[in-house]
DNA sequence: AATATCTGTTTCATTATTTGAAACTATGTT
DNA sequence: AACATAGTTTCAAATAATGAAACAGATATT
């Protein structure tokens, strides 16, 4: 592991839930040297990666990234297109829907468009995403190199209601099912009393790089909605990956008719 | 200069104006060996800071980018009340205006409201902003420190029209009066027929962090306005330090309670 | 009020990593 | 076919990273 790994993966540590650290803390979680993580620390608050509060001593990122994510939103402007399609969504199904973007391997949320009713569902950005537990992350999954699914899919995995599938060998049927239908279905998987549907977008190697989901109160969701909402967002999913510069998936299913998709599928998973 | 450093430079030659970069013009650029920088770019790209297009192989930022903004944002939300302020402003004055940020020693367009008008000023998120030849630039040397000031205020500085002033003789008379009166005016440092005012806001060190400025034609301007805009933005600066969590330079004029660190409905003793 | 226990930071001899010139490969150009 | 250019790999020499321990500045405990 090169001095720049180490350094880099500190920056990792950093989320939505952590989204200040101290140095101890770093160290332990890190594994590392308390007198190297320092160093490091450094290193970053030198470059404007990080800052360090002058009062409290905790580390937290600096004003620097968000110059980066500006370059780089520049080049690759996900942000324009990506607020319309969502925008889209909301006001076809009224519900809270989000795009979620791969980053070093792990899933996180990068959008949010909140549904207009009372009853929604609270997702924010910058939330890591379960590969297992999640439509998204399961639509992920199913398109995903098969390295890449064998990495996740361990026999330990974490199950957050009783609804969550944490057998590899049952989640495995879904993804093949999943990838047939270009959709993902999960009821309950983190959260007990909501029902998600996801889609992916692929990059110009036709891997998924990131995916959109709706999620709504299972309550207001019957079958054919599911499905109406899946082969929406299967549409949403071509437009994405157009607009990203990527290529289709072999197997995802594109209507060949560019525009909005009125298909009604009928079977259930 | 430690390896961290030198790989995070390199982060550094990413810029709006040159998104995406070849190994070996970094390698030019930064005046390091090629080897090297191959090196620090792998280690980058395997952080997710970088990715590197397979067919070019040109570099570009990553997705983990995106990722750290959104959680650096989450922590220290500056995009959600800077769009108020900037929203507040256009509204009062109908101009385009804009927020930096300093990042790395440079100043950056952060965020920008366009006029209504027709005849407006453009200007674009991340942008870099040369200090002697901007209001921006300017009001943030104000209030610097003196080694920053004397870093930046060097004997061949670049004139970008008939009107930028380079001498940092005639620079500094200028910066001592633009500290006193809290705002600075800029009439066609960079562009000829643009007049900017711009103020700062602070940090908890009681240092400059960003800029806010209002650019218009100089057309429409007349000496008034101009000072009119310059007391709206001191007032606009003081609410931005205390969003930012920072406390005012000691010599920003602030018309509540000058001199004192002030709270919310505290009248000066 | 004195002591213990946490922080973050610095030091320094030992060790492992970075370093850079050159070789190599792949791709495109004259 | 020879040449040029850009990215990648190699390897011994040089340098920077390492981590235990000491230090200092807080805060908590006795």
């Amino acid at each position: 592991m090169t001095t720049i790994d180490k350094a880099l993966t500190l920056l990792a540590c950093f989320t939505t839930d952590q989204p200040s650290q101290k140095l101890t803390d770093l160290a332990r979680q890190s594994g590392m040297n308390k007198a190297g993580v320092f160093r490091y620390l450094s290193g970053l608050v030198h470059a404007g990666l990080l800052e360090q509060d002058s009062e409290t001593r905790r580390y937290r990122l600096g004003p620097e990234v968000i110059r980066l994510a500006q370059v780089r939103d520049s080049s690759i402007p996900i942000r324009n297109w990506m607020r319309r399609l969502l925008s889209q969504i909301t006001e076809q199904t009224g519900e809270t829907c989000h795009a979620a973007l791969i980053s070093q391997e792990r899933l996180f949320t990068y959008m949010v468009n909140d549904s207009p009713k009372s009853l929604q569902v609270r997702i924010s950005p910058g939330m890591q995403l379960p590969f297992h537990a999640t439509a998204s992350g399961q639509v992920f999954l199913a398109f995903a190199a098969d390295d890449f699914v064998a990495a996740q899919l361990t026999d330990n995995l974490p199950a957050f209601t009783d609804g969550t599938v944490t057998d590899p060998a049952e989640l495995r049927r879904r993804l093949q099912h999943f990838r047939k239908k270009g959709f993902s279905i999960s009821e309950g998987g983190v959260d007990a009393d909501v029902v998600s549907v996801a889609t992916s977008f692929f990059d110009a190697n036709a891997l998924p790089v990131g995916t959109i989901a709706i999620q709504a109160p299972a309550a207001r969701m019957t079958d054919s909605m599911i499905q109406s909402f899946g082969t929406m967002l299967c549409g949403i999913g071509v437009q994405a990956t157009r607009y990203y510069g990527g290529i289709l998936s072999a197997d995802f299913p594109d209507s060949h008719s560019p525009g909005v998709v009125t298909q009604h599928h009928q079977t259930r998973a």
